[in-house]
DNA sequence: CATTGGCACTCGGGGGCCGAGAGTGCCAAG
DNA sequence: CTTGGCACTCTCGGCCCCCGAGTGCCAATG
């Protein structure tokens, strides 16, 4: 069925057509890599590939194109991703090594991934429900109006302005600002909202709308909300498609703009060190385009996902190592600051 | 030189043009507009502008087309914006309205600008140049690290991570917080350097080089850097484009990417009643396209700019009209919150 | 003197045609 | 099983030609 010279056959036509673009035939075939044997040869092997449904030829009379399951099985059979040179390595670290901030961080990630891989990078901040709380602040912005700070152990700041129904004592806001991070610093986001309630409770009758009303508001501010952050970048890559504008770049255009999809896209929050490829049809959103996405965080358990989206014909190998490596150098960052 | 019927038919040479993308021709024109002559004297006068520089042809036989200088022209004669329909303040209002905090509001205002539009949108945010000082908040993290966080009147939060050589007394840390922002709390960003200063020099010796350390993180997050904040949405009305994409899209897409060039294109910050418009060549980096912006802010005078990028043929009336309704409803929206 | 109808002229774009080239499938021989 | 040969099939680019939209100019007109 699949004898090492088909697989043979057909990594080397996923390799010049992800190089070339255009459709590749017996003839270039047995130029380009030593195969021992002749085009003929190749050529049975191609049409035995392309009964399988590895391989498709456009027309009649012109050279063969890989399937999304000749792509999926060359990316099944990359054995193992090459390690990163030194020098990209050093790049990594380079561009990285500077920020200031998370936001800065998450901004850095996206553009040096987008140049590595040369594609559409996209990497989603650090999920609140696998963070911890670091501290949380009140501050009084005005006579009835308190922002509420939360910082998570990643770093990842939200705040959000509470408003409350009368005026607020500054040793109240101070005492219940005590009392919020004696309850939940160190803990896990998912439960605040838990212990927080103690805390309404155990409040006097006369400020428990007060305390309410700013508890409420953390909790806002703590629940994941659908649209929830990410960044995006290298969209100017898509230039490079030209001519099939319309089939390809305009769908993905959009999409993009739609963060609810990229997130769907990027798939689920897996372990920090699979990388996840989803080619062609295997996501029904873009059937033209390829995902390829990894979790990253402090740890073995992923907090959050990056990755890249590009078109089927892509570099997956490179691709793929780029990524992977993006994600633990963050993840090293994270755990560090 | 520029009689009134002249500049008829330049506006009605326009319209067509920005409705239909094709070159628009004598014939057609006496058809779609109540000019009151022939298509004889339309020639006449068409070849008269087309001497003075407001249109031309893109080959002989062809009809005519704008030059920057007729839609220069063009715009310069609209006398005044019409107000938006009530049904589109209303949408806006709905639109923004349940905004959360100041990363929200920005979002969905550069979300809006480019729906209503249907072109690139670009927000910036709130310069902190032009802000108050609101609240001061030192958060510690770590023995050695303490989050410095700054908020300005206009809900922007900066925060940043500032590294001290000695582990914290949070004694030491509660009285920093409390002198600082007695001291710079209302004061502009621009006063602060100055005033901060003296708060070092005031330190006893041994904690100087933790408050200094402090300090300069502070400055540090005050500064305003060249790739300041801002948002963009809208790069999926690029694929209107369609056909011209090499010409026109594939520069636009890498401008995006590059917020320096963005905010050189949106122009100094002006009144928050001007709606500014560059047309063409009149933007040397993106010669083939239109900038329309304005400035916003907490009355007359704008913290920061807005507005939206397109190609050289666009809908000049309503985008200045969107941009401007969309302006006016943010300032409001600013001195509210 | 501005306006207008008429008319010759000019290109750009689309359609049709053709030949070159690349690639295939099949077959018969090694 | 492999290989060289060969007939066949398409796509693509070039070429040509015609159509039509649009122009500029001119002479006539009120």
């Amino acid at each position: 069925m699949l004898d090492d010279r088909k697989l043979a056959v057909l990594r080397a036509i996923v390799e010049d057509y992800v190089s070339t673009h255009e459709p590749v035939g017996s003839k270039s075939l047995v130029e380009r890599h030593q195969l021992g044997v002749s085009a003929a040869t190749i050529r049975n092997e191609m049409a035995a590939l392309e009964d399988e449904g590895y391989i498709a030829q456009p027309h009649t009379s012109a050279g063969r194109i890989p399937t999304d399951l000749g792509y999926r099985l060359f990316v099944d059979r990359l054995n193992e991703l090459k390690p990163m040179s030194g020098a990209e390595n050093r790049a990594i670290a380079e561009f990285l090594g500077h920020a200031i901030d998370l936001d800065d961080v998450m901004l850095r990630t996206t553009r040096l991934l987008a140049q590595l891989t040369r594609q559409v990078a996209i990497v989603q901040y650090p999920s609140l429900q696998r963070s911890l709380v670091r501290h949380i602040e009140l501050v009084p912005v005005s006579g009835r109006r308190v922002m509420v700070v939360v910082i998570a152990d990643t770093g990842r700041v939200e705040q959000r302005i509470a408003e409350v129904p009368l005026d607020l004592e500054p040793a109240l806001v101070e005492l219940l600002r005590s009392r919020l991070n004696a309850a939940i610093a160190g803990k896990p986001f998912v439960e605040v909202a838990d212990v927080v309630a103690t805390i309404v409770e155990e409040t006097e009758y006369v400020n428990r709308p007060a305390v309410a009303a700013i508890v409420a508001c953390l909790l806002e501010s703590v629940v994941e909300r659908p649209d929830d952050r990410m960044v995006v970048a290298g969209a100017a890559n898509l230039a490079r498609y030209g001519s099939q504008f319309e089939t390809s770049v305009a769908p993905l255009l959009a999409a993009i703009e739609e963060h609810v999809v990229l997130l769907r896209l990027l798939g689920e929050a897996s372990s920090t060190n699979d990388v996840l490829v989803r080619i062609g049809a295997e996501n029904p959103a873009l059937p033209t385009s390829s995902v390829i996405s990894t979790g990253y965080g402090m740890g073995p358990v992923a907090v959050a996902q990056l990755g890249v989206l590009g078109p089927t014909h892509m570099d997956y190998s490179g691709t793929m190592r780029a990524v992977h490596a993006v994600a633990s150098y963050i993840g090293r960052l994270l755990t560090e600051g």
